[in-house]
DNA sequence: TCTCCTAGATAGTGATGCTATCCGTAATAG
DNA sequence: CTATTACGGATAGCATCACTATCTAGGAGA
């Protein structure tokens, strides 16, 4: 198929695909003459994703591309399958590593990972988001919040429990990897939608409120 | 206190500080003179809540704005609460509200909504918000992973649960308001971390392999 | 042939989140 | 009592991001 169909199954504009391609989002057509090229169903559906991951999951471009590189090694041994989602969290923040307060935060982040029982990178970049957030917390004084952090934790533990297995079941390596991506970025959104309604709906419960 | 310090206590530029004050996130000091002002603990309070959104949060200044505006209306009923966190939901994306796949996964959240019980207000942005998720999730092929739902929307109960207990339990309007915005947030920030450490820990335990 | 489409290149746009500079005034150190 | 520094306020500039527009030269289809 040529661009303009390309464009139309996936709602995107072809000014926008060829940025996509320029970037490195998105593989370049088989070449059939020095201006024309040739789209398949890989190129829906990789667009697709790509939309997914930046519209819904608001992944910047330069980490979309970092992660479809990495999709694209499918020679990757299966362990290092969500090491693709590493690159899907932010860099680390400018806060101050020598900090007391995020210093403590990360101390805390490492003793849950240890009391777990959970097989971390000791330089996980999540190990370093997680205490962002919970210096962050502290330095507020909204220490009373914290001590949700075992429910956070449970909860944490649970639904990736589910989400691996669900990943892993599905056996060929490829699939895998787009499950993790998606399941990681997409899932995340999820589960941040439900928590926001599970809280308005706490509030209500708790406050005894009429749905406005 | 004047500018400098303000600006060594909270670690943020002074310039910087400057275009908070001329984007309204931070309420003017009061004048002692032409070009002096004094600046408080509470300024100092409100910088860190600021900057806390902003870098561990993501939250844009625009809305940072709107939700300082809502927390200083001391005066809400207890029940809309909550509804000051709607304003850190990101508007809906420009999905295609009339895609028979985008309404089919808004009736699925619809669905969700009623099964459990929840009294969630009929246009909550978050409800339009999973729909994105989960048609995205569909259109991408990855019908599996939605067979987590279940787990995903218990996880969403709990830690609603915990947190808005925790809110509650401070009992004063100011303090609870500031509690809903940091633990929204922040919680969010913190949660998401945590259930990445523990997919990499279940990978690892799922698929067998030795940390590197 | 005539019109439209195409790939590829280059440049421009609008939003966001600061950052730099200037001005006239005020505190303050010597 | 000056010299230096800091201040508040205003304006303008900058870097990044994610597109978007335009141009060129070359096919494709009627």
């Amino acid at each position: 198929m040529r661009i303009a169909e390309l464009s139309a199954r996936s709602g995107t504009s072809i000014p926008t695909i060829k940025y996509y391609l320029r970037e490195g989002l998105l593989p370049a057509g088989t070449a059939t003459g020095r201006n024309q090229a040739d789209y398949g169903e890989e190129h829906v559906r990789r667009l697709r994703l790509v939309r997914a991951l930046i519209d819904v999951g608001g992944v910047p471009i330069a980490t979309v591309r970092e992660v479809l590189a990495a999709v694209d090694q499918t020679d990757l041994p299966p362990h290092d399958l969500l090491g693709v989602a590493h690159c899907l969290v932010p860099a680390a923040t400018r806060r101050d590593h020598d900090d007391p307060g995020w210093r403590a935060a990360r101390a805390e982040v490492d003793a849950i990972v240890a009391e777990r029982g959970w097989w971390v990178h000791e330089r996980a970049p999540a190990r370093d988001a997680a205490a962002d957030a919970i210096a962050a917390l502290r330095a507020l004084g909204q220490d009373d919040l914290l001590e949700n952090l075992p429910v956070w934790t449970d909860a944490a533990e649970r639904v990736a429990q589910a989400e691996v297995a669900k990943v892993v079941a599905r056996g060929e390596p490829a699939a895998m990897v787009e499950g993790v991506v998606t399941g990681t970025v997409l899932g995340e959104a999820v589960l941040n939608a439900l928590r926001r309604l599970a809280q308005e709906a706490a509030s209500a419960r708790l406050l005894g409120a009429t749905p406005g």
